[in-house]
DNA sequence: CGATTTGTTGACTCTAATCAAGCGTAGTGG
DNA sequence: CCACTACGCTTGATTAGAGTCAACAAATCG
């Protein structure tokens, strides 16, 4: 009826950025052909704390030696949209603007690896293969973001069997999935609520598909059924 | 509860693709700085032709030179999800992997230009600014690609508002949007049924909002109502 | 241990999907 | 030129699924 429409301000409590003092060790960057170890510094990030607000100055791109993090963007009247949860050995904050189009923030407590962005790109400049595993990162994210979308216009039990098969396989956990993230970051990066987050864990619980080992304890039981949902 | 739902199968009907053969001329590829112009040859496709498919070798990149282009993966029961609309300028089909991820086809008659992958990749690696330039187009979509999940966790009246909002940034049009697309190709785009799509506008309609001079002719009488849904 | 956050469950509401019918326009062929 | 058909679009009635609001349970943290 295009009325303003009353929307639920969901409170959402910006952390303050919590950066310790850096150790002084360096850590190889981009490694996974060998080809290249750009040096950065790990740097200890707090549960919650901001790693980065959206339309800063992209100064540094991240990888994540230890924790977990995610992205996401805030609409005006509140609703969060996460866009990705790093993992270890993930790349993140690689911008080709001035500016980052998304906030990132430590899920638990984490470490991450800071590069000069400026330095990568003089690097790229004068070493096509670096050139190409920037491009790479950047295309294998526009992939994942593509396949997120595929998951937005699913149902609520397709959506989360989707999210639990991604953390199984991205996870490397033996037997039970140990997610980092709490029900509020699953429904924000699903587009559902918490509730029904919550209540379709239950309901594949009830049919033995997955057991609520606690409630960051998941056991799959039943990939079959996760698969079918997830085709 | 888990049982096999039973699914709206819409009839996809497969376009068989129709190439005409390719005129001799050759254009330039990309130029929007100036600096590189690889040549390529303009190829005409009928509507609903197919460009290429999802898990064909991806051989060509592609510019759109007249006409428009979707993207679109589709569900294994029958749910398509488009995730992209091209429009003259625009380039689309480039893929770091081998395959494409998606299919393309033409919205109406549309002519694109083709540019060999292998051409494109072996210039970039001795030519830096043509590796940005393919980064960059990339980077591009990655950022077109999280828009659209924006979108899709937004309200139908926000949905339809954001993309007559986009589609009167991009199609040049004086006056009225000249909609090249169906309401089932906009549905699909904005995770919506046709239905809620017409309603929308209807709705539009009445609150002087948008007005329909054709189905798909639309004048946008009041924007900043649409502004506003758009936040 | 109490306090606070995080997660679950229930009752109810509401938005968009579904099902179904009808309208308008474009294209076809007599 | 006018039926006739086909398709794309609109509109209405009803339903289903997720959201909302609220209470409570469980886990975590000082």
């Amino acid at each position: 009826m295009l009325q303003t429409q009353t929307v639920q301000v969901r409170q959402i409590v910006v952390p303050r950025e919590t950066r310790k003092s850096p150790p002084p060790t360096t850590t190889s960057f981009l490694g996974q052909t060998g080809s290249f170890e750009l040096n950065g510094m790990p740097m200890p990030f707090d549960r919650n704390a901001e790693i980065f607000g959206e339309d800063e100055p992209s100064e540094y791109v991240y990888k994540v030696i230890k924790g977990a993090v995610r992205t996401y963007k805030v609409l005006n009247d509140g609703r969060r949209q996460i866009n990705a949860f790093f993992l270890p050995g993930d790349v993140f904050g690689l911008e080709l603007g001035k500016d980052h189009r998304c906030s990132a923030e430590a899920i638990v407590d984490s470490s991450v690896l800071l590069v000069r962005r400026t330095v990568l790109f003089a690097s790229a400049e004068r070493n096509s293969e670096l050139a190409r595993q920037l491009w790479s990162i950047t295309a294998r994210e526009l992939n994942r973001a593509q396949d997120h979308t595929m998951l937005l216009i699913k149902s609520a039990q397709e959506r989360v069997a989707a999210f639990l098969l991604e953390m199984s396989r991205r996870l490397s956990g033996e037997g039970a999935l140990e997610l980092p993230m709490s029900r509020q970051d699953i429904a924000d990066y699903l587009g559902l609520t918490i509730e029904t987050v919550s209540r379709t864990l239950t309901q594949f619980q009830g049919t033995a598909t997955i057991e609520l080992l606690a409630s960051r304890r998941i056991a799959l039981r039943d990939r079959s059924v996760l698969n079918r949902l997830n085709a």
